[in-house]
DNA sequence: GGGTACCACGTACGATGTACGGCGATATGC
DNA sequence: GCATATCGCCGTACATCGTACGTGGTACCC
């Protein structure tokens, strides 16, 4: 790290992100929105991956010098929240999580999420462990839990229900972005790979002690490259998961 | 980014991580084994973060020049495999997953995963998504997969649910790790944190319309508040995963 | 109109990964 | 036993990063 990240007021943070401007404002007026900030920053990051979210480059796009990012954001921190935020807001445009069914609900969920970082691969590349507070999250939050509302489920797992699902699809999307991009910079066929790195592997006398892994492993990466791959270990999980939570509402 | 990551070898790679000596060698010998490289760099990322882990850093732990790193790794991406196969081979040193009952075995391997990264909580900021290949993750892997062998998964099926157990439990881990973060850099209670952004919070009109996230979330946060809230988190996801390959199983 | 607060910006610092070239030791081929 | 090709090691340099700091200009309040 250049310079561990400068301290942030989450006040400031927050009236950022949901747009509440300060009234005492003596000096001049800023020439950009918050929101023209955020879709620069999304415009460049989709162009490219989260390296390419840069403040200089954000600042460039705006047409300003780079040190004026910062009377927009406090930090780089504050920028990547911004941009999160920004980008949850794009989800559900319907305003409610479709789908007549709890199960159908929940799918609909994951699938949303795994379009969204279709869309904005960055997103994998941020820690969305921790919550931003912004309106995009805000209303995201609100309505994935509503899609599990009067189903018979307390609140702390109404709570732990969606985390499960949304964490399972963004797992399952980043396991995918990974094979997409071992394959692309690779770009070479599985039986190219394998003929390239014999001579090591046959160097590996340990290797056949492994033989549930290696079993397995030729078995999964085979139906990987079988289309709709990805979906399908999405849906497994999803599955499981739905099963599991009928189990529950069963035998409370 | 400095400089595009440089292209690897990956069958170099390869050869490193499982110790394949290349037979001719003119020149002098290397000084230092792979091993004492992986060793230095786990104490150095253990003692910080992630960030810790630099070349330089690295290489003057081992008492080298900095470029001389790169005849041991060809990349810092061949390190961070390095030391992320390294971390791996701690993992049930028994040298099998303990448990009598699969469920029980389940639950151990998502304990396991867990202890792992309060260990090396660097490992949370590497993205796992990707195989390394290396002897820790084989080893790993496949006994993570005997965990779930012989109880009447397909291969395939073996392989998704290893899978999202893990993927599960190192979730959790990361939003424990995020809420402990949070409590500490902000360095006060949820009531100071409420009336530190109360004027924020009052100018936001839309709020009044997310009444589903405000129940739930100030009924998770509350909760979080409690100990052992986040293996409660992980039990549940835990309860649900095994109940839904239960429910699979009895009707496949 | 004077004062003040705030936006914008140029410069500079420490840090990163790594390309490049030279030096010196060494194990092989004769 | 010796020449030489080879390889470990390292110093320097470059582009890029986040951001601290200081300066100048502008728009509002009194």
């Amino acid at each position: 790290m250049p310079a561990p990240t400068s301290p942030r007021d989450p006040a400031r943070t927050l009236a950022l992100l949901w747009g509440v401007a300060t009234p005492g404002a003596r000096g001049p007026q800023q020439s950009r929105t918050p929101a023209e900030v955020a879709r620069a920053a999304v415009g460049l990051a989709d162009a490219g991956t989260l390296e390419a979210l840069s403040m200089r480059r954000v600042a460039a796009a705006l047409g300003l010098g780079t040190m004026s990012l910062y009377t927009y954001v406090q930090n780089k921190d504050d920028l990547v929240d911004l941009v999160v935020d920004h980008a949850y807001g794009e989800l559900y445009p319907q305003g409610a999580v479709p789908g007549d069914t709890w199960p159908e609900r929940l799918r609909e969920v994951a699938r949303a999420n795994v379009a969204l970082v279709e869309r904005h691969p960055w997103l994998l590349d941020v820690d969305l462990a921790r919550p931003v507070l912004g309106p995009g999250e805000t209303r995201k939050y609100d309505l994935e839990l509503r899609a599990v509302d009067d189903v018979g489920l307390g609140d702390v797992e109404m709570d732990a229900t969606v985390t499960l699902v949304v964490s399972h699809a963004l797992a399952a999307a980043r396991r995918a972005r990974a094979a997409r991009l071992v394959a692309e910079t690779s770009g070479q066929t599985d039986d190219e790979w394998w003929e390239a790195n014999a001579p090591v592997l046959e160097a590996i006398a340990d290797m056949s002690t492994y033989t549930v892994a290696a079993r397995v492993g030729s078995a999964a990466g085979e139906a990987q490259q079988a289309p709709y791959s990805a979906s399908a270990e999405l849906e497994f999980g999803l599955g499981r998961i739905i099963a599991g939570i009928e189990a529950l509402l069963a035998h409370p």
